[in-house]
RNA sequence: CGGAAUGUAGCGCAGCAUGGUAGCGCGCUUCACUGGGGGUGAAGAGGUCGCAGGUUCAAAUCCUGUCAUUCCGACCA
């Protein structure tokens, strides 16, 4: 894409409202712009990348076995009558009333509607265990939206609901989740640290939260460093129970929940770091396949009410807790997973006819190849594309200018890394390829 | 929901105390010169001063109300 017919509005100065770095890079690099608090609009880019994480979450689903569809954001509020959730829920939970007067909500979560879809559609054991997930705006009426789209009201959640004969099949649905989630954060760069947690609002006994570690993080963490040196390559392929049962038996605890004097682990073991919650995964029993009926014929042919879990990866959060963890004082570092494009083309001398013909041809050429590619083809001086594209921060930046045409080579940097090589056209393709 | 601020050009801000009809920097437009880290000069465009009332000869400025946004806390993908 050619950045002079693209629309990607940077800002030279920091918004005022912009407090947590993530939110100023997202307003700076034109990847959002604010609607109204905690409601945002997604520009090009911003979605460029949300798409890209979607994919990869769709991805890693897919291979765990969860079958998408995709569930409306209005939900009728009898859904939430039968649960009981509707006077439970509060505030939080944006009602809407439709021309007839009947009671409606913008969905700040889907158990209700699945397991009302499930116990309408699955009648047999034969047909567990079931597994079905979406990815789908929710809203919930925070009292407090802030950082962005870290805590918005409206965000992209990837959100699925296990359904099984028993707790057995449900903790493996369980932990066929948690292994989903932890390759899923490991292919975003990412170290996410699954910490025990409460259930909360959506109730049940088994949940882990993951969290991701930035300086920035929300809550803080307790957590045994071998986490870290855990090979994720071992989770390829089947699922091992004993990796699942030796991934869950580190020690890994919020601030609150965190007895120093009862700590398992020595303290020369213990890391403590600022974690962002981007994913939460529940088991919760019957709690809702019992308050709405959702049962099916066992092999015996006597009824069973379902086990059930739900497990949720807030996508849109994703993007900024990348850039939290993926940063420096000139602008983003996209890891190469979910950069918005691969590489970007920085043309020093628009009007010089030799460097603009020799961009033009390289554009071409990787378009050709199928690089994704954002040629800054601006008349604007050199200073300004190069801290544009620092500020966008895609992984790979081809310099092209009059010193390296005529040692007819081209420049490479790595965003990351800072480092910059001079290859031939043929090297320079063959890397980026 | 408790506490605290702020709304003036696309962005960042000044002006308000002591009322006199709006200004600065960046950005934007045009032209020229520049050209390897936000360059220089010249000429321009752009504002119902959040909104509604009120006081006054006169309101960005004083008063009342209202809406919005942000920050700190308690709660959450």
């Amino acid at each position: 894409m050619r950045l002079s017919k693209h629309f990607i509005p940077t800002i030279k100065e920091n918004p005022s409202e912009a407090q947590i770095v993530s939110h100023r890079l997202m307003l700076r690099s034109g990847m959002i712009r604010q609607s109204s608090a905690g409601i945002y609009i997604w520009l090009p880019t911003g979605l460029r990348v949300m798409n890209k994480i979607a994919d990869i979450v769709r991805e890693e689903q897919n291979r765990a076995g969860a079958i998408e569809l995709l569930m409306p954001t209005i939900q009728p509020a009898e859904l939430w009558q039968q649960s009981g959730r509707y006077d439970a829920y509060g505030k939080e939970m944006l009602r809407i009333t439709d021309r007839h007067e009947r009671e409606m909500l913008y969905g700040p979560t889907n158990e209700e509607m699945i397991t009302d879809l499930f116990k309408n559609s699955i009648k047999s054991y034969k047909d567990l265990p079931l597994n079905l997930y979406h990815i789908q705006w929710k809203f919930r009426d925070e009292v407090r939206p802030r950082f962005g789209i870290m805590r918005g009201r409206e965000f992209l959640m990837k959100d699925n609901y296990s359904f099984d004969l028993d707790f057995e099949g449900a903790k493996e649905s369980y932990n066929k989740m948690y292994v989903a989630y932890l390759r899923t954060f490991a292919r975003l760069g990412l170290i996410a640290i699954p910490v025990r947690a409460d259930a909360g609002a959506i109730g049940g006994d088994l949940s882990h939260e993951f969290q991701i570690l930035a300086d920035t993080g929300e809550s803080t963490l307790y957590y045994d460093k071998e986490i870290e040196s855990f090979d994720l390559d071992d989770l390829t392929g089947d699922i091992d129970d004993e990796t699942v049962s030796k991934l869950q038996s580190y020690y890994a605890m919020e601030e609150e929940k965190h007895d120093a004097e009862n700590c398992p682990v020595a303290p020369e073991n213990l890391k403590t770091a600022k974690g962002i919650e981007v994913g939460h995964i529940f088991y919760f029993g019957t709690k809702y396949s019992e308050s709405m009926g959702a049962k099916v014929a066992g092999p015996d042919g006597n009824e069973v009410t379902v086990e059930m879990g739900s497990y949720g990866i807030g996508v849109s959060r994703l993007v900024g807790a990348l850039i939290e963890a993926n940063h420096d004082e000139n602008g983003i570092i996209w890891p190469e997973s979910v950069a918005p494009y691969k590489v970007g083309i920085i043309n020093l001398r628009f009007k010089d006819e030799n460097c603009t013909a020799a961009c033009d041809a390289l554009y071409e050429k990787m378009q050709n190849l199928g690089i994704e590619v954002l040629y800054d083809d601006r008349d604007a001086g050199a200073g300004a594309k190069f801290a544009d594209m620092d500020l966008i921060g895609l992984p790979w930046q081809v310099v092209v200018g009059p010193k390296g045409l005529d040692k007819g080579v081209y420049e490479l940097k790595n965003r990351r890394t800072g480092e910059r090589v001079e290859l031939s056209e043929e090297d320079l393709l063959e890397k980026l390829g």
